[in-house]
DNA sequence: ATGAGGTATGTTAGCGCTAACGCAAGAGGG
DNA sequence: CCCTCTTGCGTTAGCGCTAACATACCTCAT
């Protein structure tokens, strides 16, 4: 009787849940005779399921299109097998590059990665943060390390491991990758001077809340104070969808009130494409009659004419070795370091 | 006794998963002393719950610091809120800004995106496919239309609302939106003969089992071989990490196998810039001496001299009328367009 | 007064999966 | 021969949440 009333319900909701469509473990345990925790070991790789059985699952599986429903297997193993990345802006080609760089190691570990991006106010950011959290990540990756205090207190709440990438300036929640923005501002500066410039003007964004600019106008401003050199030329580009169009701006107004100007350093590469063109626009030789720098090595440095020096970041490997530092730290290995400084690299060409 | 078993045994629970970290939503009713099902209400929105109530219960979650588990949302109500995006690069700009474009409706609405990157081999492009889908989300945005027919079939099997985007030169599964990668290149090697071209080489990838490629192959073959003009000029640039090196590289090549081309057309407008600068590098005048076109109209088509003619594409644009689709279906919206064409611009600068 | 209709909240019964334990059958050592 | 150990599989009891159905109370027309 309750044999009957069991399998008589059980069909009822069948009927009812084909409309939503998709077969469940038991369906597929039912069709291949065994049990569902046979089909969840031979799922999960580790359990001890004969050859046989494995294979009579497979088929079983694969008659009835059966794809596990992992918010179930998440509720039930308290592991989600989803690593949370926030990110500033997806079309950002640096950061979007470092995802590339997680996604991989992270795929072949059977991590899927929730992206979130929190390039809005901080009351979106909140949300997305808070969204991402809801799907009870394993762990949770910042690229850049920008966050308003509320986001990294919720962060810091969830006490899963945190992986800050980009920045290195700046105290870490767990673990970090990336390198001194200042110091590579610093450097750029430094090999500037050393080339015998002395009026250097520096572009980057308006007021910048963002910390890595924050950190390479310090860079800057460091080098060039330290130099005895006039620091106050400095030029915020503005908010523009296109960088480019950003920098050959800010050096056309910045070649206005400057005329003396022996040198132009941007923030990033994109600004200094742009700057490098107005200066040749405007019949500056470039390197002779001044000099234009970048930061990130954007693919374009490289063949924009003549070559513009900047500074190499290794966009893909912060990436990659974010995603090592979790997972090493998700199979429990809490030996090794916290901050990986991957460095940068001074790229001299043609411009400097 | 069975309510101090009861108590007891979750007390005890509480601080085992203490160490996991995470309020429950029974902790938030608990403390603001009403059932799980007014805090479930208060949380959802639609539900009609005391404006005194639900301030208690918001002081409460604050204080736990509670996240609602959206695995467990999902099991119970049968709706993720997840829409799964596949795309074949993180790193390919166009399809960033689409994600992006994307990205906004969804998250305003009360979507999230997991985003599924599948640019593999089609066994790692399954293996995506079935993760994402194991999340259950309630729709599919497909960027970009190229899944081997194994994942077509899966997206099929899963019954959700499905957009595919960036190509309408091919059957649709569900829903689409973009263009017509074919009348796109073929109307811009009209433009070229009508200016009198008629030499004309052609740059793309390596055997273009990508879709979009060879519908842009295939357009231009069309307009040449209307026009009655030589049509096998064309070069696999070949695969590398920097489309402005392979433009280059390309049009390196077909200079010297093809001394009197008059235009070389690219399939990407950063195939388009490094062509571009070859020509230039080589004392070719441009437009004068030959053409150089691409298609896409990136940021740096409008910055380089002479500026290059180009094709743009609306990539945002067509990530978010891909989700306003895929809003409106998932509101229960039947009626309306399934495929949406945002047409193509031909942007005409220095370049040809 | 009285029942109809609304509003705010509680109760019950799962969603699809896995951890933890249980148990039978065979292998291997003494 | 027994005892242990290993292998292969089944049973039970939830994970944290919500749909669907109560229930209590209040308002208002009759």
């Amino acid at each position: 009787m309750a044999g009957w009333r069991a399998e008589g319900s059980d069909i009822t909701k069948r009927m009812t849940k084909r409309i939503g469509g998709w077969a469940r473990m038991a369906d597929v345990a039912k069709l291949a005779g065994v049990s569902m925790m046979t089909v969840s070991r031979a799922y999960q790789g580790n359990g001890r399921v004969s050859d046989a059985t494995r294979a009579r699952i497979a088929e079983a599986a694969a008659t009835l299109g059966y794809v596990p429903n992992l918010a179930a297997a998440q509720l039930s193993s308290q592991r989600s097998r989803v690593i949370a990345a926030t990110i500033p802006s997806l079309s950002h080609s640096q950061f979007a590059i470092t995802l590339q760089g997680l996604a991989d190691p992270f795929r072949e570990a059977g991590y899927q990665l929730l992206i979130a991006d929190c390039g809005y106010s901080a009351e979106e950011e909140l949300r997305a943060v808070s969204t991402v959290l809801g799907h009870r990540p394993d762990g949770l990756v910042a690229i850049g390390v920008d966050h308003c205090p509320a986001a990294r207190d919720m962060i810091c709440n969830a006490r899963i491991p945190v992986v800050e990438t980009w920045d290195l300036d700046q105290p870490v929640m767990d673990m970090a990758v990336g390198f001194s923005n200042r110091l590579a501002a610093c450097r750029m500066t430094e090999y500037l001077i050393a080339g015998g410039r002395r009026s250097i003007g520096y572009i980057d964004f308006p007021a910048p809340v963002v910390r890595r600019f924050m950190e390479r106008r310090r860079g800057f401003l460091d080098a060039m104070g330290a130099a005895g050199l006039r620091s106050d030329i400095v030029l915020d580009a503005g908010q523009g969808p296109s960088g480019y169009a950003r920098g050959r701006e800010g050096a056309a107004h910045l070649l206005e009130c400057e005329p003396d100007l022996d040198a132009i350093f941007c923030a990033t590469d994109a600004h200094g494409v742009g700057a490098l063109l107005e200066c040749q626009r405007r019949g500056l030789s470039v390197p002779g009659r001044i000099a234009v720098t970048g930061i990130g090595d954007f693919d374009i440095a490289a063949e924009i004419p003549p070559g513009l020096t900047t500074v190499r970041l290794h966009a893909r490997e912060i990436g990659r070795q974010a995603a090592g530092l979790m997972l090493r730290r998700l199979e429990g290995d809490t030996a090794g370091d916290k901050v990986l400084d991957l460095g940068f690299e001074l790229v001299v060409r043609g411009s400097a």
